[in-house]
DNA sequence: ATTACTAGGGCCTCTGACAA
DNA sequence: TTGTCAGAGGCCCTAGTAAT
């Protein structure tokens, strides 16, 4: 991960193995940027769990949020901005080269050529079955009690896996187009994201974000729909119950006022998404939180 | 009384087809 | 490549019910 300042940027390392390191990051730098110019010291995958950033590259932007999962290639350079006052934070997930080529081989069999550099883009899709295994590992490797080392290998490794298949699976499927209609594209959509990830609790309509990147709603929506492989409204849905189950897993306590705070129109409207989004309920969520909260609680009270 | 969940219906968004 | 139209599907709101 970048080097910013450090009481600003913290690491927690959540897990270390011969195949897999897993670290928890969290950034607190408000709404800002680019700044100076980083370079990334490793092959690395980042999961975000809360907040948005934005990587530049001379002068593409590609905005990183909670349904995304970033990719660090090794040596590569680029500044951040963060859009918002809200920080972020996620988890990293830094693979051997050796085991990391294996793994991308099956989706490129061209990564002998280049195995240095073996993501051909800086971010690629994360499912909710992705985004949920991910946070079970971060919830598990965070708890007091003792962790199977096969099962956290397998898991950060299959969540690694599934993000990169994924990120090829958008990636390979890209059609040829003018150059700078591509590039116009692409801005657009990464304008959107950044927009919409600064706006999680505001009612919004489709004609408001294709109006905040300067295209007609009819348009926007095909565009977005088509980079992101997922609709304008979905993507944002996703964002709030990201936020959401975060939220809940730090305590929050009442599902109502969550939801409206999320931009949720009522709390039943909330429930039915979240379900579908995770197949549980919020509440449900809540309670699992809660109780392992009483559990650390009476962990700590033991002499 | 409050909180949480579910069902049903209206409306808005998405998407395929087509035209400019 | 961009914009428009129309149908389909899904989102969101309201009302009702259950649990505490």
């Amino acid at each position: 991960m970048p080097r910013r300042p450090e009481s600003l940027l913290t690491f927690s390392p959540l897990y270390d193995s011969p195949v897999v390191g897993v670290r928890d990051y969290n950034c607190h730098i408000d709404r800002g940027g680019p700044a100076a110019e980083e370079h990334s010291a490793d092959n690395h995958i980042v999961l975000m769990r809360h907040g948005t950033f934005c990587k530049h590259f001379g002068r593409r932007t590609e905005t990183a949020d909670v349904n995304q999962a970033v990719f660090f290639s090794k040596g590569s350079s680029y500044r951040v901005s963060h859009p918002a006052d809200c920080g972020d934070r996620g988890t990293v997930f830094v693979i051997p080269p050796r085991l990391l080529t294996d793994i991308v081989r099956e989706l490129d069999p061209t990564v002998d050529d280049h195995p240095d550099r073996p993501f051909p883009f800086v971010t690629g899709p994360c499912e909710p079955a992705a985004f949920w295994q991910h946070r079970e590992l971060v919830r598990r490797l965070e708890a007091v009690e003792p962790l199977e080392p096969l099962w956290a290998d397998v898991t950060a490794l299959q969540v690694a896996a599934d993000v990169l298949a994924a990120a090829f699976a958008r990636h390979g499927a890209k059609r040829r187009k003018r150059p700078g209609t591509e590039a116009d594209h692409t801005d657009r959509v990464e304008a959107a994201k950044t927009w919409l990830a600064s706006r999680l609790g505001e009612r919004l309509t489709l004609e408001d974000v294709a109006g905040a990147v300067h295209t007609s709603p009819f348009h926007f929506a095909r565009i977005f729909q088509q980079r992101t492989n997922t609709p304008v409204h979905a993507y944002l849905t996703r964002l709030r119950l990201r936020a959401a189950l975060e939220r809940l897993g730090s305590g929050a306590d009442d599902l109502t006022a969550l939801a409206l705070d999320l931009g949720f129109s009522s709390h039943s409207h909330f429930t039915d998404t979240f379900r579908r989004e995770f197949g549980r309920s919020p509440s449900s969520v809540r309670l699992s939180a809660s109780r392992r909260t009483l559990r650390e609680l009476s962990k700590n009270l033991e002499v």
